[in-house]
DNA sequence: TTTTTTCTTGCAACTCAGTTGCATTTAAGT
DNA sequence: ACTTAAATGCAACTGAGTTGCAAGAAAAAA
């Protein structure tokens, strides 16, 4: 891990108030350094061979949500995406884009998705935009 | 299953060009009457005891969807939930808003998220998007 | 620093929605 | 009625995520 996002990380525990601990730390800075969503299955192997228990990440990741640190972005084959937050506001992120030919998702940053505020008595707390269909280098291919 | 539904299945499977079984009738009845998205474990429940098997209801939804008379409207806690696509176009479904307090999750046919056609290369097939937050009742109660 | 308390971690066993293989049945065309 | 291709049921499986509990590690108190 780079000594900046180790500082990030350490950071990020802190102004949330969370105990600082090795799992916690490589966790956040597995998602730090993969600027896109990740299971918890790609959070292990990025950490390597003396990666948390799976256990230690579901319940970290639960405690990172609870903090607002993370975001489950979205669901795909019945499996949870995480990604750090921070590109989302407290109510609205950003909308997550995966193409159904090659598979892969991208964050779709630059993509607002405007929401009519008057939704008759509704009090949108968070919204979730998933979009399908052919990314960019497929849509040519094709 | 009234005769108006009765009528309606049949001939929802006759222009979708699949084979007329008790199972898929049964299911699409219940999909029709419930007038919201179902799991597959509710379908069977509205269909009572002599409900399919629920590898058969899960087989008929992939038909089903392959066919574009049902959507694969939202997971909650790791469980799809189904509904018939005569309120979505191909490529836009109506969201969907889950109340935090309560649980229940509503249709909302008619707040219409508006979709940037251009949006870098990206061809859009499909989107789906999860709403959360309170609901009028449990917002007016709070 | 040492002790105490509280929170975090790992392990093993579990849950449960959804899937797969295969034998049997059934719808539809001849 | 006969044939064939598709649909169904059953049992066993898969795999992401969960739970209970004992052991370990931070932070707080002494």
């Amino acid at each position: 891990m780079e000594d900046r996002t180790k500082h990030k990380v350490e950071q990020l525990l802190k102004s949330a108030r969370l105990r600082r601990t090795k799992a916690r730390s490589d966790i956040l800075g597995a998602l730090l350094e993969a600027h896109q969503p990740l299971t918890r299955e790609q959070i292990s192997e990025r950490i390597g061979a003396c990666a948390p228990n799976k256990v230690t990440i579901y319940r970290a990741m639960e405690t990172f949500v609870a903090a607002d640190i993370v975001h489950k972005a979205f669901v795909q084959d019945r499996t949870w995406y995480f990604e750090l937050s921070h590109h989302c506001t407290t109510d609205q992120c950003h909308p997550h884009f995966s193409c159904t030919s090659c598979g892969r998702t991208d964050c779709l940053h630059e993509l607002s998705i405007p929401m009519t505020a008057d939704s008759g008595g509704y009090i949108i707390q968070h919204q979730r935009v998933q979009l399908e269909g052919l990314c960019p280098k497929c849509s040519k291919s094709a």
